[in-house]
DNA sequence: CGAATGATCGGCT
DNA sequence: GCCGATCATTCGA
C-alpha cells in the first residue's frame, strides 16, 4: 500500500503511531540528512482545541492543514522554531501529525553545523524545533507535496511497524490552554529510545 | 540541581 | 499589542 493511501485512510491518531520508525530525509543545498522518527503527536481538528484549525477555522496559516494527505505543514513557533507536521486525511479534513523527535542517521556532522550549539549528545534532534533546524527545514518548506519525487523532503515507512508494546503514549505538552484536550494521550514515542524528549509528567529516581 | 529569561516573528483579537 | 505545538543559557540556592 502506498504511503499516500495509508495517510488518506487511517485515523490521524493511528498514523501518529504508524509513522514511528519511519525515515525522514531532506536534500537541501546539496546536503543529505536523514533520521528515524521516534516521537510524534496527533492534531485532530475540528474537535481538538490544541489544533490551529480548531473548529475548522480557516486562515491563511491554517489553510495548509486542509490540504490532502502527504502535504507538509511547517510553521513558526515562538518567532524562532520551525515545527514540521505531516498533513493527513482527505482534502478539507485538517488532521496532522507533528514530528517531535528523530534519531539521526545520515549527515550527523552537518546537523551539528546547522544547530550551532555547544552541547552534544541526544540534544541534537530530541525536540520539534531542534530536528527542524538540524534537517534544515524552514517555512519555505510549508505546503509542499512530500510524496512528490521532486520534493526536497521525503518520508518512507519502516519495513516493519513498531510493535504496539514498544510505543508509549502520553499527554501532549505546551497546549495547556486547550483545556481537557491537553490530557488526550496523543503523544507517542518509541520505548527505550533515547532520541526522544522526556515525557514531562514522568520522574526518574536513579 | 531548578527557575527565570531572552530570543524574535506572524497570526490573531 | 499579546502570546504561542520552543530552546539555550544564565542565575540562584
Amino acid at each position: 500500500m502506498s504511503l499516500r493511501k495509508v495517510l488518506l485512510s487511517e485515523d490521524v491518531v493511528s498514523l501518529a503511531q504508524i509513522l514511528l520508525g519511519a525515515t525522514i530525509t531532506t536534500h537541501l543545498d546539496g546536503i543529505t540528512t536523514s533520521g528515524i522518527i521516534t516521537e510524534t503527536e496527533a492534531y485532530k481538528a475540528p474537535d481538538d482545541k490544541g489544533s490551529h484549525a480548531y473548529g475548522n477555522k480557516r486562515t491563511k496559516r491554517t489553510e495548509t492543514l486542509f490540504a490532502e494527505a502527504g502535504t507538509s505543514y511547517v510553521y513558526l513557533c515562538y518567532g524562532i522554531h520551525h515545527l514540521f507536521n505531516i498533513v493527513t486525511g482527505p482534502k478539507d479534513v485538517a488532521h496532522a501529525v507533528l514530528i517531535r523527535a528523530i534519531e539521526p542517521s545520515q549527515g550527523k556532522d552537518q546537523m551539528w553545523v546547522r544547530r550551532a550549539i555547544k552541547s552534544k549528545g541526544y540534544n541534537l534532534t530530541n525536540g520539534p524545533g531542534k530536528l527542524s533546524k538540524a534537517l534544515g527545514i524552514n517555512k519555505s518548506h510549508n505546503a509542499i507535496d512530500l510524496l512528490s519525487i521532486r520534493s526536497p523532503i521525503s518520508i518512507s515507512l519502516p519495513k516493519q511497524h513498531i510493535p504496539h508494546k514498544e510505543i508509549i503514549a502520553s499527554p501532549r505538552v505546551g497546549i495547556a490552554y486547550a483545556a481537557e484536550c491537553a490530557h488526550w494521550p496523543w503523544r507517542f514515542r518509541i520505548k527505550d529510545n533515547s532520541w526522544t524528549s522526556l515525557p514531562h509528567d514522568v520522574k526518574y529516581d536513579n
